[in-house]
Parts: C-alpha cells; structure tokens; sequence
DNA sequence: TTGAAAGCGATACCAT
DNA sequence: ATGGTATCGCTTTCAA
C-alpha cells in the first residue's frame, strides 16, 4: 500500500477564515477537490430494483409504518445485500427534524463536564439522538461561535458551560428551539435547567462540618456569579450562621480549578483560623487540600477538614479521599434526555425547573481514619 | 412565566428501544409532540421580498460567487432584518457534503482527551466545520454504535479512540470517506493517520533516565496491543538495552488510568529493585507517583524517578510536577484538520503516516530540587 | 451578472 | 397495504 510518511510540525494555522460578511457559517470552502462523489444507492433505485414504490422503501425503514411484514423483510434484505442507508440529511429536509442535539460545551477542564458528556452523547445515542457539540470560549463573539447552532436545525440545545455565556446569549442561542440548561441555571428559571440541588448538599455540608465538631469554616467560590456557586455559597452560609459557627473566609478562585482551590487554600492557611473548608467544586478542592498539605504542611483532616461537591473520580484517588456532595450525574441525564426525547421541552411550553437530590459522600477528608487503597 | 418544580430521582433510562430489524438509526422516534414547526423564513421568501431571484440569494451567502456587490450588500442587509439564516441542511442535501466531521471517542477519563477534543473541535470549528460526537464503548455492537456515522454522510470522521476499535472496526467504520486516526495507528497503514513520534519520545525518555544516572529501569503499559504503547515500549525497551541499562520489570496496567498505574507502581515498589520507571503515559505515571510515596514511603524521584507521556496539566501540579514527554496538541490538531480541510484524505487517496515531534519536559519527578508552586 | 428550472433523497398525504 | 406525487430549501447548470 502507498504510503507518504511526513514529519516536521506545523505552524499554528486558522487555514481559512471566514471572508467576512457576518457571524455566519460559511459553507463553501471552496475546495475544487471535494466535490460530491456517489455514495451507495437511493431510495428509489432500491425501490426499481426490488420493484416496488419509492413509498415502500420508506416504509420498511420506518417502524409502525402500514406495510406488511413479507414487503418490509423483502425490501430490508435487498437493501443490506446493496447496502443501502437511507440518507439521513435528506430525511432530515423532508421531516424538518434531525435528531441531532446540539451540546454547548466550555469548561472541558474540570473533569466533571468530560463525565457528563460522556454519559450524556451516550444516553442521548441510545434513543437515536446524536451530539453536534459546540466548543464556546469566553472570546469575543459567542454568536460567531455559536452561529451554526442556529444553521443546523439541531432539535434542542444543551448547554453544559457554567460560564462562558451570559443570560442574553443564551436566550440568543437557544431562541425558538428546545433548550436545557445542564448544571446551570437562571435566575428567572426561563430556560428549563436540569441541576443537582445545590442548596441541599450546602446545607448537608454545613452540617457535616458541624457533627464533626468544626466551629470555623471557609468558604472558597469557583466563578462568584454562577448560579452553582451562588446557591451552594448563600445556603452554605445561611446554614453556617443557623449553626452558630463562624465564617471565618468567604473568598473566590475566580475559576474552578486546581490552582484556584490551592491558592485560596493558601490564603486559608495563612490566616489560621480555619478548621474547615467547604471548596464550591471538587477540583478546588483536589488544589486546596495539595496546598494545605504540601505547602502549609497541615494535615488534612485534622487540622483542617475538606469538603468538595461534585465527585468526580480523582476525588476517590487515596490521596485525596475527597468528602463531596455527589452529583447524580445519571439522573440529570437521564432526566435531560426524556426532556427531550419527550418532547417536554418544546419552545412553546413553559419552561421547568428539575432539581435532583445528591448525596454526601463522607470520605477521609473530613473522617480522619486512613484513606482506602487499591484492592 | 410559568413553572414548574421538580424532584425526585429517574429510574435508569432506555426511553425507547430500536425497534430491531437490523443496526440502523431510527430516524422516527415517533412522538407526535414533536412535528416540524416553521422556523424563520426561506431563501425563497427573502428572494420575493427583495425583488430577486432565488438563486441571487444562494450567491450572497457564497463567497467568491459571481454577484455584485450592490445586489450582495441589499440581499445581506435584508436577510439581517428579516432574520435569514440558510438552511444548512437543505444545503447538505443539495450540495452532497455536510460540513461536519465525526469525532470517535471513547476514553474521555483520560484528560489527554478532552484536552484534545476541545482543541480539535475548536480547530475545526475555525474552518468551518462542526464536530458530531461518536461515544463508543467496548460494547457488543459497535456497528450499532457507529451506523449513525454512516448515514450522517459527515465529511470526514476523527478516530481519537486508541482501544475500543479494532482493525476491521475501523475500516468499517470509515468505509468510503475521509478519514483519520489521531494518536493511533494501525500496523499497515493503512488509514492515515497523525501521531505523536511515540518512537522517539521513548528514547529521549530513556536517554534522560540514563543521563541522570538511574540504571535500573521498569516499563510500564497501558493496554498493551495498542499502537502507542507499542511503539513506546519497544522503543525505550531498545534504548534501554543500547544504553547497557537493566530493564527490571515490564508490565501492563490493563488500562490507562490512575489506579492502573498505581498497582503497577506498587509492584515495582515490591520488588525494590527499581530506580526509574517510565509509565506508558502521564495519568499511570500520576497514579504510579502516589502509590510510591504514599504507599510504599519512597521518594521520588531520590528513590525512583518517574516519567510519563502526553504532558496533561495534572503533571504540571506541585505536588506531582512530572516529567514528561509532551505531545504536540496544537500540532496535531492543526495538522489533522488541515489534512482534512485540504481534501488530503480523500477516500481514493493514499493513506499518510504523519509523525510530529514532541519534546522531553524536565520536571521534579526526575530531577529532584522542590516542586515550583503557583506564583 | 442575473433568473429559471432541474435536481438532491427522503417523507407524507392522498388515492386506490 | 400499496403506489403516485408534491413538498422540504438550497445549489447549480444553462440561458439570457
């Protein structure tokens, strides 16, 4: 077989930008070498051959349909021996749908999102919907970014970024189409949103804190203004004060990530007067314990506890042993994809609010007692 | 605006089976909720209300068309009032290419992936093309999992999975259409493919752990039959013989994760006569770090040096500060998408081995001297 | 440069 | 249960 082998890198390339115009996808790359080559055979070949109706053919391919059992197993077996697919995009033009939904993406840094993509592109699979998914920064233009949501006629949009677009955008973004919002909320709950309820597993950890005896807690935020972090925090504190500890920081990383956590947890230690730290996610919390421990050379729990929410996987690694409050990540994608799939979510109908309970995972964090190894 | 509170948990889901007939995506998912509702207005619509022909309308949204510059402007500014956006589908179907590429996934617990499903997705989304997820699992079917690839006609499919498909998977997979592999490979290459130059980060890897004196090294695999593991450890394998250095154990972690590496690390911590281990890639090597120190007591890298593969920013944390042998993401993905914006993947084209240099990072895993924490 | 008209490949309504 | 046929919205010859 021929092969070329290539080596050296390559500059940094935007290959060809759009020509300008506006924020939209332009769909001519304009390379001669691409055009539409003849893949397999149609519907109404397979319909020639076989010697029935292009109808016909539909039909077998379309479940329920009104055709007999002997037409639908005659026309299934032709097809496979010419292999042919019915053709998804021109199903998609004549049904004005496209089982596709589009997954609005930020934050792949936190291993928490990869996790609920994942489960989410899965589930979604298993009812025959795919994921087209749309990678937004926090850069200038999120319509140009987000202008092929719009082209594509995907049949809902999910949106899994925490951060990166504000309450118009999102509006702008999901207008006239079915639109959840993942992890994420609004204030005015006019998108429906699919979250884990923040207040509870607040209040839970505050009173964790409580029952093993901390009196002077800290709270450290990941982006202040997100609605995760908004409720975790007011609950947490409300519930902080209802138990008569102190508060003794309330400070934001500005990010959630690992070296958000460990310099707020520098600062936590630097002050002295804490004995337990409740990080807004798990990967603060992973950066604040390695901070407290590594450069504060405190011990973790009992100098001061950690408490984290999430529960992504690096929080069970022995070193860590992260107490958190876990997501019921197959809930709310379970919970996400019947939306859909069930049509709850039309642009028509009024937008709900889901709020799924988590559970607090107690581990060595905030237990003592040795953390659990590898069988 | 109206709502509504929800709560309570959802059983685990499959809302609807494929009704069976063979591994075809269902494109009717029979809910009558959900019929096409119109969206915005047409090509033709705009035509009638500016005055012009349909067809001028296609040429304003197409670059490098024959229209003039007045008709363009008047078209453009009409289509911005009345809300226009092309019908990408339509245009699909008319023009026989989608503009959108398949990405198969399937080991997004590895952050080296989603590290580079963001970039890549990003990359392309610069060109102008859209990224549509394929999440596979070492499941039964993965026909059934990948037949949607087919029928969506993307342009090119992504095969960034190293495990989950076979030989004969892949070329089913990407039968007839662009396609490339990104960080794999097969022996014969026979699909092109763009990769890391795993041969010879190996023996930079084994140079290093020569050149700062250790002697007694240990190999440890991810899973083994995949082409980067393979490449990785024959290569260090000779390099280590070359160099007169004693390889002491070689083994395989069975997977590519953090407790992998750790019961691996373990072992070689058992036999105590290591001094320098080279973990297949930076999330073993991670886990093999904790199992030494925290486990096993020792220091590393004064007891035993640690190096692993792909540079992912756990790595650069204090507390792990890892050398490693970076992967070139950005040159990856800028060469992936450029082969595939070029139209260099071609069914009828021959296949490309693209090999891209990476480059050895020295961290404290294996030059001693603290840890630099975050400024 | 512009407009008219024939596809692209399914779906779905309407007869039969 | 089956077949005929008009869409779906855009692209692309082909003339003018």
């Amino acid at each position: 077989m021929l092969q070329a082998i290539v080596g050296g890198s390559c500059g940094a390339g935007r290959p060809s930008e759009n020509i300008g115009e506006r924020p939209e996808v332009i769909l001519d790359q304009g390379n001669p070498a691409r055009t539409g080559k003849r893949r397999s055979i149609t519907g109404r070949q397979l319909a020639r051959l076989v010697g029935v109706s292009q109808s016909a053919v539909s039909r077998a391919f379309t479940p329920g349909s009104s055709i007999s059992a002997e037409m639908r197993e005659l026309i299934l077996k032709t097809a496979r021996e010419l292999n042919y697919h019915p053709n998804a995009i021109a199903s998609m033009l004549s049904r004005s749908r496209t089982n596709i939904v589009g997954i609005v993406v930020s934050e792949m840094q936190n291993p928490f999102y990869p996790l609920i993509i994942e489960r989410l592109s899965r589930a979604l699979q298993q009812v025959g919907l795919q994921s087209l998914m749309f990678n937004v920064t926090r850069s200038s233009s999120f319509e140009q970014q987000l202008a092929a949501l719009r082209q594509y006629n995907v049949d809902a949009v999910i949106v899994l970024s925490a951060t990166a677009l504000s309450g118009p955008a999102l509006h702008w973004a999901t207008e006239n189409r079915a639109a959840i919002l993942v992890n994420r909320n609004l204030p005015d709950n006019s998108i429906t949103s699919v979250c884990c309820d923040n207040a509870s597993g607040a209040r839970e950890i505050a009173d964790h804190l409580y029952a093993i005896g901390r009196r002077r807690v800290a709270y450290v935020a990941g982006l202040a203004h997100t609605s995760t972090n908004l409720e975790r925090q007011s609950s947490f504190i409300t519930r902080v004060a209802e138990l008569g500890m102190t508060l003794t920081m309330q400070l934001s990383g500005g990010e959630y990530s690992y070296e958000a956590g460990y310099r707020a947890a520098r600062q936590i230690a630097a002050k002295g007067d804490t004995d337990g730290i409740f990080f807004a996610n798990d990967i603060l919390a992973i950066g604040g314990m390695d901070a407290l421990r590594d450069e504060a050379g405190l011990s973790v729990p009992d100098d001061i506890a950690v408490v984290g929410f999430d529960d992504i996987a690096m929080g069970s690694w022995p070193r860590y042993s992260l107490t958190t409050y876990r997501q019921p990540v197959d809930d709310l994608v379970d919970r996400t994809v019947r939306l859909i799939a069930d049509g709850d979510v039309e642009p028509g109908k009024p937008p709900i609010a889901v709020r799924l309970p988590g559970s607090l995972i107690k581990r060595a964090s905030s237990m003592g007692g040795a953390s659990v190894a590898f069988a």
